[in-house]
RNA sequence: GGUGGGGUAGCCAAGUGGUUAGGCAAUGGUUUGCAAAACCAUCAUACGCGAGUUCGAAUCUCGUCCCCACCUCCA
C-alpha cells in the first residue's frame, strides 16, 4: 500500500492530495528535450526535479511508468542543421546521445519509456485524423491547424481568453483564428516528411506530446510534469488537442510544474550540463536542485556549485565521522552514559524518518527534508567531538546513518562512498583548475618532510604556495590530507 | 495590458495559526608549531508597508508598495 502524498496542482493552483486513477499505480509524462543543442543546466533542474520525484514516489511504494519524450523534428532541429550542413536526423541523434552521456553521469534513472517524435509518426496522425474527424481541426494548403474556437474549455490551465492573447492576426497562413495552432505542417523542400492524410509533411510542437503520451499511458495521465514556461501555450494546447480527440476523457488529472533557473543568454549564464559536469560532482548538482523547493525560481551564479559542494562534503564529512564509531553495546545505555549529545543524536536519528516523510510528502518539499537531515549532521559532528564517541559512539549513530541510506534511496544523494567521493572532488576541482594531482601531492610530501625537520618556515612557504594554487591542506590528528578549495572556483 | 507567482536576518532559503528549519559568509572562542578543517558562541525576539480577525499570525482577511515569470522557441 504506497503511502498518500500531496502536491501542487497548476490546474487548480492548489496542493491536492494525489488520488490514482489505479490503486498504487502512477502515470507520469514529462516533456523532455527537442535536441538542437546540449542539455544545459535549466534543463537539468527539471531532469533531476522528476527523476527525483519518481525515486521517491517508488520508495514510498508506488508503481511509477515515468515516460519522457524527445522532440527529434522540430524547426529548430532544421535550422541548426542547415547552419552546420548536416542531415537534421543525424544532428538529432547526436545530442540525443549526448543527452544520455549527460544524464547518466547526472545519476538519472531510466524513465519507462523514451518515445520519439520520429517513431511516434503514426499515432500522431491518427489524432490528427481524430481532430479533423471531430471538427476540431481543419486542413489549409497542405497542413492541419487545431481550431481553439472549438474547444471551449481552451485556456483553463493557464487562465488565459483566447481574445486577449491574440491581437495580431497571423497573415498568408492558412489560420482561421489567430490562436489556432499547427498540428501538421505541410512539407518544404529538403525537410524531414512524413505521409499524410493531408500530404506530406511533419508534426506541429503540441501534437507529439499528446500522441506520444497516449501511446505510452492512455488517455488519462496521472501527473503531467515539466517546466514553469511550457504551461502556455504548449501544455494549454496538449489538453486542447488530447480532450477533443478523448470525448470526456481527461488528459491529465495533476499539472506539476518546476520553477525555472534565472539564467539565460542574455544574462550570459548558460551552461552545458555536461561542463558542470566536468567541474563539479554529479551530486552537488543534483543537491543544488533538491535544497530549494522545486517551484521557487533557482538563482544561477557562479557560486551555485560550489556553496552546494561545500553543503555535500558537509554531509559526507559527517557519514564518515559516524562510519567510523564503534561499539557494541544498546544505544540508549551508551546515549545516556555519554551525555547529553549523544541523546540528541539518537533522538534525531530515530525521528527522521517520520519528519522527512512528512516533508516530501507535502508537496515535494526536498528543501525541508534535507534542512531536517542537516539538524542530523550538526548533532552528529557535536557529539563526535566527544572522546568516546569513536570506541561506543556506533549504536548512538546507527539511526543517523539511516538518514543518510533514506536520502540515498529517496533523492540519489549520498550514494558515493565517501573515499569514492573525495576522489571525484579532487579530480574534477584540479581539472578545473587546470592542476596535476601528482604536483600536488608532492608538494604536500614536502612540506610534511619540512614540518618533520621542524623546518616551519619552508613548510610556511610550501602551504602558501599549496595556497595560491587553490589547494588548502589539513593538517589532522591522523595524518595530513589536502582539498581543491571551494571558494577559488570561478570556472563554473 | 492580460495571467500567474513572490517579497523571511549580511546572502541563499524552508515554513501545512501556537516548540531555535537549514546552508553560506563574517566576527570571537576551543584546537593547532602557526594555520586549515571540525565544534561552540554571536549576527537572530527576521518575516515589504498599513489595518483587521484571533487568547495567539511569517502563516488567515482587506488595502497598499515593490519584484519576477509567462503571454514568441524554451526545462
Amino acid at each position: 500500500m504506497p503511502a498518500s502524498f500531496r502536491i501542487y496542482n497548476t490546474l487548480s493552483r492548489e496542493v491536492e492530495t494525489f488520488e490514482p486513477q489505479t490503486e498504487g499505480k502512477v502515470g507520469l509524462y514529462v516533456c523532455g528535450m527537442t535536441v538542437y543543442d546540449h542539455c544545459h543546466v535549466g534543463h537539468a533542474r527539471a531532469m533531476v526535479v522528476f527523476d527525483a520525484f519518481v525515486r521517491y514516489l517508488r520508495h514510498r511504494g508506488w508503481d511509477v511508468t515515468f515516460v519522457r519524450n524527445f522532440t527529434d523534428v522540430d524547426d529548430k532541429i532544421i535550422s541548426r542543421a542547415a547552419e552546420q550542413g548536416r542531415d537534421p536526423a543525424e544532428l538529432a541523434q547526436s545530442f540525443i546521445d549526448a543527452f544520455h552521456e549527460d544524464v547518466a553521469e547526472l545519476g538519472l534513472q531510466h524513465p519507462t519509456h523514451e518515445p520519439r517524435v520520429t517513431t511516434s509518426i503514426d499515432q500522431i496522425v491518427d489524432m490528427i485524423q481524430r481532430l479533423v474527424d471531430t471538427g476540431h481541426a481543419y486542413p489549409a494548403d497542405g497542413s492541419v491547424w487545431f481550431d481553439v474556437g472549438s474547444d471551449d474549455d481552451y485556456g483553463k490551465l493557464s487562465s488565459r481568453k483566447v481574445d486577449d492573447q491574440f491581437s495580431n492576426p497571423d497573415k498568408g497562413s492558412g489560420k482561421r483564428s489567430p490562436a489556432d495552432f499547427a498540428l501538421w505542417k505541410g512539407a518544404k523542400p529538403g525537410e524531414p516528411q512524413w505521409e499524410s492524410p493531408w500530404g506530406p509533411g511533419r508534426p506541429g510542437w503540441h501534437i507529439e506530446c499528446s500522441a506520444m503520451a497516449e501511446k505510452c499511458l492512455g488517455e488519462t495521465i496521472d501527473i503531467h510534469g515539466g517546466g514553469l514556461d511550457l504551461v502556455f501555450p504548449h501544455h494549454e494546447n496538449e489538453i486542447a488537442q488530447s480532450e477533443c480527440s478523448h470525448g470526456d476523457a481527461p488528459y491529465a488529472r495533476y499539472w506539476m510544474h518546476n520553477g525555472l533557473l534565472k539564467m539565460g543568454k542574455s544574462l550570459g549564464n548558460v551552461i552545458n550540463l555536461r561542463d558542470a559536469l566536468k567541474a563539479f560532482p554529479a551530486e552537488a548538482i543534483r543537491l543544488y536542485y533538491l535544497q530549494n523547493q522545486y517551484r521557487s525560481p533557482l538563482p544561477w551564479d557562479d557560486a551555485a556549485l560550489p556553496d552546494a559542494l561545500s553543503m555535500l562534503s558537509r554531509l559526507y564529512e559527517a557519514r564518515e565521522k559516524a562510519e567510523a564509531m564503534e561499539g557494541e553495546e544498546p544505544a540508549e545505555v551508551v546515549a545516556k552514559q555519554l551525555g547529553a549529545d549523544a541523546m540528541k543524536v539518537l533522538e534525531l536519528g530515530r525521528g527522521f524518518q517520520k519528519r522527512f516523510y512528512a516533508a516530501v510528502d507535502h508537496d515535494f518539499n526536498t528543501a525541508q527534508g534535507l534542512g531536517f537531515l542537516f539538524e542530523v549532521v550538526r548533532a552528529l559532528n557535536r557529539f563526535s567531538n566527544h572522546k568516546k564517541a569513536r570506541k561506543r559512539g556506533g549504536p548512538v549513530v546507527a539511526p543517523a546513518l539511516e538518514a543518510f541510506r533514506l536520502v540515498r534511496d529517496a533523492f540519489g544523494i549520498m550514494g558515493m562512498a565517501t573515499t569514492a567521493f573525495h576522489d571525484e572532488v579532487k579530480a574534477k576541482r584540479l581539472g578545473a583548475l587546470g592542476l596535476e594531482r601528482s604536483d600536488v601531492e608532492a608538494k604536500v610530501e614536502a612540506r610534511s618532510q619540512a614540518r618533520a625537520d621542524k623546518d616551519w618556515a619552508r613548510a610556511d612557504a610550501l602551504r602558501d604556495e599549496l595556497v595560491e594554487m587553490g589547494i588548502e591542506v589539513l593538517d589532522l590528528s591522523d595524518g595530513v590530507t589536502w582539498r581543491v578549495k571551494l571558494a577559488s572556483a570561478e570556472e563554473a
